[in-house]
DNA sequence: CGATGACTCGTACATCGCACGATTCATCGT
DNA sequence: ACGATGAATCGTGCGATGTACGAGTCATCG
């Protein structure tokens, strides 16, 4: 029988010589190739505009063919999410004595990197923990532990951490999108500003700024968890 | 011509009164009535479980029937978010003096009542703010206010809690329907600890106290927002 | 009584993810 | 030298989806 690979496509593992490419036309399909162009469509067009005939398109092949390399839908965007993420490991592994700077370093990556890919911030929250997510949780909680945070708080302060990440990057990436429903949205504030006039008042809405607020909070956080 | 309704498609204003039920078979379609069973669909089912013609049969018409009522599915979406987080104002408007409690309390419910409809919390980024939202940001900004958190500081301030709340939520929502996912992470962690040592000792994925869990987060980031 | 407009609905279409099975081709044991 | 094996490609087709279109029903009112 044809054995498709298990729940884990495997591509063929021995790296086998180029067999004479005929001509240049086209490059053979490989799993790494369609996360390339998965990536592109998903930059270019968003998560809907990703579709597996468009992938095989833009690869020059039969949709199906791209089902040998790839289990479903669901799993290019398990790849693409993870590729997009690779954390180039901090600076120096040593011991810095800035842990805050190494933090927020390494937050504010995060979340540049989630923003020049907007649809992977959506994904995230719904798929499982990839290995280099893992590895930026680990470097985190190896910063805090560092810092002092006691240990019955380490879970806590890392996931307040990522949480105010995520949400940060959530809103940020879809407010983007809907800058006329902004319009819209403040426009009713002013004309309602009897129902919501504190808002109103500090343009709540209209605040542009979006990486000082990122930053400004991120210190209001580190400061609670700072020990006292 | 026949003018279907503009974009916030209306149903009839005047309340006409009913006209002679004929049995009790079905009630008259309504933009209520779609939403409330478009509200139980996606409880039941998720996001992927509602479709037009699902929540037609459930409601005993016509697929394109619906579209009389509402734009699109989009629509149904937003409607269906709204309605959900509709808010049952604080107990008493008057000052309590008890501002942390009162925002840990809206924010507590805020969370509860996404986490009992969880399409909702993924569906909220993304989707423009309704007025019960904007309600509750109001709250929030006028309950900070008085408790003496500078001006300059308002808005970061609220930002912060909603991109926790809005984090935690989401991240809540997502582990919970996978817990082999998490199982999978755990044992992938304990396997390979050596890679990640520290978040495989303080056990992160196992970690089941969400509800602690995130009223911890939110107290350090009300020590860091508290005004000093 | 004919016109209007609110409301319902069946049919049809484009598009989607993917199951299935046929096909090609390099490799290898004999 | 030759069949067998299995990696890789791809066309066809199925069931499902959102919704455009236009034909219907029926109460109301000039």
């Amino acid at each position: 029988m044809t054995a498709k690979p298990r729940s884990a496509s495997k591509r063929s593992q021995r790296t086998k010589l180029p067999p004479m490419q005929e001509a240049s036309s086209e490059p053979p399909l490989s799993r790494e190739r369609i996360v390339a162009i998965a990536v592109e469509l998903l930059d270019a067009q968003g998560v809907d505009g990703l579709t597996m005939r468009r992938l095989a398109d833009r690869l020059g092949s039969g949709v199906m063919s791209l089902y040998w390399h790839v289990d479903n839908k669901e799993d290019v965007f398990d790849l693409t999410l993870d590729s997009v993420l690779e954390y180039r490991g901090s600076p120096e592994t040593g011991e810095s004595p800035d842990w805050r700077g190494d933090v927020v370093h390494m937050l504010e990556d995060w979340r540049a990197t989630m923003l020049r890919h907007p649809w992977s911030a959506s994904l995230l929250p719904r798929r499982a923990l990839g290995p280099n997510i893992l590895s930026r949780l680990e470097m985190l909680s190896k910063t805090l532990s560092r810092a002092g945070v006691a240990d019955a708080d380490l879970n806590a302060a890392i996931w307040s951490l990522w949480n105010y990440v995520m949400g940060a990057t959530l809103t940020r990436a879809s407010f983007d999108l809907s800058e006329e429903d902004r319009a819209a949205a403040q426009q009713r504030l002013t004309h309602l500003s009897e129902h919501y006039p504190t808002i109103e008042r500090s343009r709540l809405l209209l605040d542009n700024d979006w990486d000082g607020t990122f930053r400004k909070g991120l210190d209001f956080l580190l400061d609670g968890l700072s020990p006292r």
